[in-house]
DNA sequence: CCTCCACCGGAACTTACGGAGT
DNA sequence: ACTCCGTAAGTTCCGGTGGAGG
């Protein structure tokens, strides 16, 4: 085949026959409509309506699981909002979103509001003081209201105290002009609990709650996307309803449904199929867990692949802490490494644990202690032929087969 | 009803490293 | 060149704790 042939078979395969538009089913797409969200969009409105006159909204605080749609709702609103805004009274206001998943330090979650009022800052080397003041200068200039979104805070938090949060829902007090309102949102339940009592009653000054999709709320939502996402009639019987039943088992995960649905088209296609079936569901699932699994583990630190290591070779589940650590041991000493301590390792598994890579349960044995009886939540050839394609453990996993 | 196991998990600290400001 | 700072991985120390067995 001459080269020309094979590009334009690959260029020719794009404009596909299955997706019309497969940015819809991205899980940062903001969809025009959102089935089932109406209360939280009107409560949020409500909220954020004082920005039309200039004036500083409330604190907010977002409850609901992963996958319930607080971040497509929220940037919808804030987004609408500022049109309208810009719209109707010619005011404007300023607004950033950031995840505390990915930006889970004080100092980047700074760097990053910075960013948005157009001034830089090094992303290392400044005491987080130093940038603090820098923003409230900034702001205090821009003269406008800022409100800044905080996904997924509980991250932040739970890496770097309140103290970030403290200080920004009290900002307002240092500043003459310009104003600083803060939207949190957590999946974390017992999140507010452990915050201190002067952040908890400022930040909830008004609190809005998602609740999880049910399976028929979840096929309309999944129904709505494919008529965009897909070319008409590919999606064939059943597809719909599979994706929506197995994302409900999983609390009602609209993203876990978006995800398999575009996985399965992307199979569907990549097999050159006329439609995507639940047999193409299936496999997505798969792929989907083996993406989740190499994720993971490349960015786990070096003896947190060793506990999945370790974990993997025992199929997949210890009874305790204690037990897994002695055969991770065993497993340092055969290959000559230096185990971490125990307390480490602990640390790690929670690490895992969050990760949902594995199923940490505590488990009371009465007399003899308490511990984390750990198991994965994947199949351990997946997690041992992931982690073979890891260099340095590549030698690692020979050592042990052969040794 | 109390004890006591085998851990959990918070906090403070260490080490190594790389960037910024002066 | 030197100091200050943040990050990442790990350590040390230690105060809890749920429930089976006495």
């Amino acid at each position: 085949m001459k080269l020309d042939d094979i590009i334009l078979n690959i260029l020719a395969k794009r404009s596909s026959a299955i997706f019309a538009n497969r940015e819809v089913l991205r899980p940062d797409y903001v969809p025009d409509s959102l089935p089932h969200r109406e209360e939280q969009i009107k409560e949020l409105t409500n909220i954020l309506a004082p920005l039309l006159n200039e004036e500083r909204p409330s604190n907010v605080f977002i409850y609901g699981l992963t996958g319930t749609g607080k971040t497509a709702v929220t940037k919808y609103v804030i987004r609408k909002v500022n049109e309208y805004a810009g719209k109707l009274k010619g005011v404007s206001f300023l607004y950033t979103y950031i995840n505390c998943r990915h930006e889970d330090t004080t100092y980047r979650v700074l760097r990053n509001i910075a960013g948005s009022l157009k001034i830089k800052i090094p992303f290392t080397g400044l005491s987080t003081a130093e940038v603090f003041s820098r923003v409230v200068k900034a702001v205090e200039i821009i003269g406008k209201v800022v409100v800044v979104i905080l996904d997924e805070v509980d991250f932040l938090v739970k890496k770097q105290g309140d103290d970030l949060l403290y200080r920004l829902t009290r900002v307002n007090d240092e500043l003459s002009r310009g104003k600083v309102t803060v939207i949190g949102i957590t999946n974390d339940v017992k999140f507010m609990e452990r915050l201190d009592p002067r952040v908890k009653s400022s930040l909830g000054e008004v609190e809005i709650v998602f609740p999880p999709y049910d399976a028929i709320q979840l096929s309309d939502i999944l129904r709505e996307r494919a008529k965009l996402a897909f070319k008409d009639g590919v999606i064939k019987d059943g597809v719909i309803e599979y994706c929506a039943s197995i994302a409900a088992r999983e609390h009602g995960d609209a993203r876990r449904a978006l995800d398999l649905l575009r996985v399965a088209g992307e199979i569907a296609e990549r097999e050159g199929a006329d439609g995507v079936t639940v047999e193409h569901v299936k496999k997505a699932r798969e792929e989907l867990e083996r993406d989740m699994v190499v994720d993971v583990i490349r960015t786990m630190p070096y003896h947190g692949k060793l506990i999945l290591f370790t974990l993997a070779v025992n199929e997949g589940r210890v009874e305790s802490t204690g037990e897994l650590y002695v055969k991770y041991r065993e497993l340092c000493r055969k290959v000559g490494l230096e185990p971490v301590t125990q307390r480490r390792v602990s640390d790690l598994i929670s690490e895992l644990d969050m990760l949902g890579i594995i199923n940490a349960r505590i488990i009371n044995r009465g007399r003899y202690g308490k511990t984390r009886q750990a198991a994965l939540t994947v199949s351990p050839q997946t997690v041992l032929k992931a982690l073979s394609g890891d260099l340095r453990l590549e030698e690692f996993v020979k050592k042990y087969w052969n040794r």
